[in-house]
DNA sequence: TATTGTTATACTCTATAACTATA
DNA sequence: TATAGTTATAGAGTATAACAATA
């Protein structure tokens, strides 16, 4: 019986590209002492006043212990402040601080500059085509929650 | 400052789609009883009579320690065998067993499957395009041992 | 009862470092 | 001393399930 190679799916590949431009990111990331999951809700929280743990789960696709978790850590980084929501009682916020808000950007950065070390040398239609590619799969998926912009 | 998106980076579409794809396969392997990890192992035994723990960790680029925990897990599956080398009497010897052999090529419709679930709506073109792309990118940075076929 | 959030537990994946055996 | 392998430890990332508080 014939049995493929590993090289023949493109699942390994993408893998294993990710894997790699993930890890080098996680290596930036770590000399400003944060995650790439911690990112990931840092720069989500930018883009609003605040969120409740569960509108982090949801935009993210994490359970609300997966998030809950983070959103500890970065509350003991003092990148992230907790309060209590308005009106229903079970609700939560959670905010950056300005020490958090001042990170993002500094964040940002880096995650440009991997970005151009890993994808910088394809042409403009190449990335449009590979992301293109990528949004295809997730909508085809019926992945919920990737702002389509 | 204005703060780019997590979409605005390549990085992110490919960390997303690629968790997807491995997190699908996952699930199906684990229907078998083993991991994707365990998985690449498999595969990559059955293309050899038998392999070192220090071959294996070379080829896959994992830590001899990664591969020693792998092996431990795959010989108490019964699928993989350890003995001692020839020779130099440090040299261990990794080979499938006969239920592992028997495994792979139905371990390997399995990644056929998954592999057509995400990508199987591409043209030719663009799954060769896509690949391209993730090969240009392992050259790049110098990752060795991936086999260019 | 249903929902929000936290906590406890567990497992995969992977690394580093200490250690053993062999060379 | 150098190399092959194992083991111990650790931490990220994530899930499930039990639980508390609120509705």
């Amino acid at each position: 019986m014939t049995v493929p190679p590993l090289e023949a799916h493109l699942g390994y590949w993408l893998r294993f590209v990710s894997n790699q431009v993930s890890h080098a990111f996680g290596l930036k990331l770590a000399d400003r002492g944060v995650t790439v999951a911690e990112w990931v809700v840092l720069r989500e929280l930018h883009g609003a006043e605040a969120l409740a743990p569960s509108a982090l789960a949801d935009r993210l696709e994490l359970t609300r212990g997966a998030i809950s978790k983070l959103a500890e850590r970065l509350v003991a980084k003092a990148l992230v402040a907790r309060a209590a929501g308005e009106g229903d009682g079970r609700f939560q916020s959670l905010a950056l601080t300005p020490a958090g808000r001042a990170l993002v950007p500094e964040l940002a950065l880096l995650a440009d500059r991997n970005d151009a070390e890993f994808f910088g040398h394809l042409s403009q239609g190449e990335r449009a085509q590979v992301e293109a590619v990528m949004r295809e799969i997730l909508r085809r998926h019926g992945l919920k929650s990737i702002p389509m912009k």
